[in-house]
DNA sequence: CTGAAAGCGCTTACAG
DNA sequence: CTGAAAGCGCTTACAG
């Protein structure tokens, strides 16, 4: 019931004016230490808090920053937003979250939004379609309206904008050669994202690792029952030793498909996936996985933003960040004693 | 580049009044057809857009609503997530994200925040740490600012506010009547969230269909190693032919001792678990779930929070709104022809 | 039908 | 050191 106090009716109270308050407030070095203290208390006694509305649009900012995320069910986005709220809130941002759903549609209809000024930046991760499509003129009016965007993830974008992004390709080039190194030499990769670059990239890495003239095992569909007949395929025909999986849902196929096959885990086949702690530590065997730290990469992205905003970069010059990922062992990846 | 036109630069472009400008924007019929037509004209070819912040002062409001989650990577939270942005989206309001990581301390320095007057309303699911210790003042202080609660989800709570829950009692107490109608009567349940008001209402759920004369079979603990000696007790010893889990974690766990024990799923042992449709589907072998419909929680949630808001509801009195679960048979719960 | 004025709640040059 | 004034970009009674 307490309607909030306002600045005028500070000044009232105390007998002066709303400057004074104002500026008592804010620690103005103009006011007298014995006129500071005594509005600081009576603001203190009833709570005063500024109205963040009216500060804002005195400063012409809003003091929050647009995330636009393409899947919130997929857990390495949800810990992404996590590690930006963390980090926004240290600098006194707010985040609204935008949830694209992978469409490009939606993706433009919300970067129309933004525009419309409830933003002072936009961290996004392009949709699927959009990829595809490589439609990006609602990325380009956002930097038209001059709103910082920095690009995390997804970042395969040529767009004057700070990126942040996962050691995607490094990741799989250090697995394959990690297999190598153990003697392994049937290898295979399955993907249910090749057509996204940082399915694209992970694939490279493994193509990179692999020498000339050592086979490349691929099983590559979006389609789930066409990619789980060639995951089959490289289980049983091509009797691989090992397998990357770029994403969780090829992760979890090859895992099932094992079981199904007889096939034992880790004894006749190594997996290294792409998925969340929770899910690899709590699977049949425990399956290892690359740790992409999407906390980290959530928090830079939120100190590249703000840093533009502060105007501590140089105009016109962007930054492009990727943090490197860590490849967990767990059963999937168990080699036995010699 | 563009910097935004104001309703101030329109008004000298077109020689009227700014006030002429924002009726003639607003549809007023004040104004004539005629310069309705001129002022929308030269401001579509300007893309005006009015300064939301602006907007709201005037208002004296913020657009915005306030969603505090307990845990951003329980894919339930996340989805539930989802479901609100869609729904604000349909009342324009923006949704300001909060994660207390299940932090009590967090959850006050929110609510704290909060009561700045950052949002209009909020929509809470209070933490784990909050629930154990019962520590409420800070909903409560939001109630006293006047700023509408909306709990979720975790709803356990006397506070003056509206409540979207889940019918997690109804849920297991179907659940439980299934095994029994099929004949099972060695039924267990598995819970490392039985201190949480969910956790109570699922596993009351269980007792309630259990006959007086029938064993309750539970596996109890937040600590991971006791649960799974536990549940390991329950499958080999008590030799149960059918588990209830309440959460993600002791599900998983479950369905590992079998594998462990070569008890086979679902010949020998049946399971119905709390987790995500995705996750459920792709595990070995498939697990039987329980469907919360988590978008409908959420846009359920902003409906609520929207009516109060444009004060559809009548105050003092609340709703309270129980989402019905489904539940969804994969191949843990399948049963031979006879 | 149009416009001048007040005001939402602040901040900040500027005058005294 | 304090305060009156202007202004951030809007909306809306009120006068004409």
């Amino acid at each position: 019931m307490k309607s909030k106090i306002t600045l005028k009716e500070l000044a009232k109270l105390l007998n002066v004016s709303v400057s004074t308050v104002s500026k008592a407030l804010n620690d103005s070095p103009e006011i007298s230490p014995k006129t500071a203290e005594r509005v600081k208390e009576l603001a203190a006694l009833h709570k005063y808090k500024p109205n963040p509305v009216a500060v804002n649009l005195k400063k012409s900012k809003t003091g929050t920053i647009g995330v636009v995320i393409p899947n919130i069910s997929n857990s390495f986005f949800a810990r992404v937003l996590s590690g930006m709220e963390a980090e926004a809130q240290k600098h006194d941002l707010q985040v609204i979250t935008y949830i694209s759903n992978e469409s490009l549609a939606r993706e433009q209809q919300i970067c129309d939004l933004l525009t419309s000024g409830f933003v002072d930046g936009v961290l996004i991760a392009v949709s699927e379609e959009t990829q595809k499509k490589q439609a990006y003129d609602h990325l380009f009016s956002l930097v038209d309206y001059d709103i910082p965007v920095v690009l995390y993830d997804r970042i395969n974008v040529s767009l004057p904008a700070d990126k942040v992004g996962v050691d995607d390709e490094t990741s799989f080039f250090e697995a394959t050669n990690f297999f190598k190194s153990k003697g392994l030499d049937r290898i295979g990769l399955a993907t249910a994202i090749h057509h996204l670059g940082v399915g694209k990239l992970r694939i490279r890495g493994y193509e990179k690792a692999m020498k000339k003239d050592e086979e490349l095992r691929l099983a590559t569909s979006t389609n789930p029952r066409s990619l789980i007949s060639k995951i089959r395929k490289l289980l049983t025909e091509e009797k691989i030793e090992a397998l990357l999986c770029t994403d969780f849902e090829s992760a979890i196929m090859a895992s099932r498909i094992a079981y199904e096959e007889g096939i034992k885990i880790p004894e006749e086949l190594k997996i290294i996936g792409y998925m969340s702690k929770e899910v690899a530590e709590f699977l049949t065997p425990s399956l290892s996985y690359i740790e992409q730290h999407p906390k980290e990469v959530g928090s830079k992205a939120v100190q590249l933003l703000n840093n533009r905003l502060e105007g501590k970069n140089e105009p016109g010059k962007f930054d492009e960040n990727i943090i490197a990922t860590s490849l967990v062992h767990l059963e999937s990846t168990k080699f036995k004693m010699k």
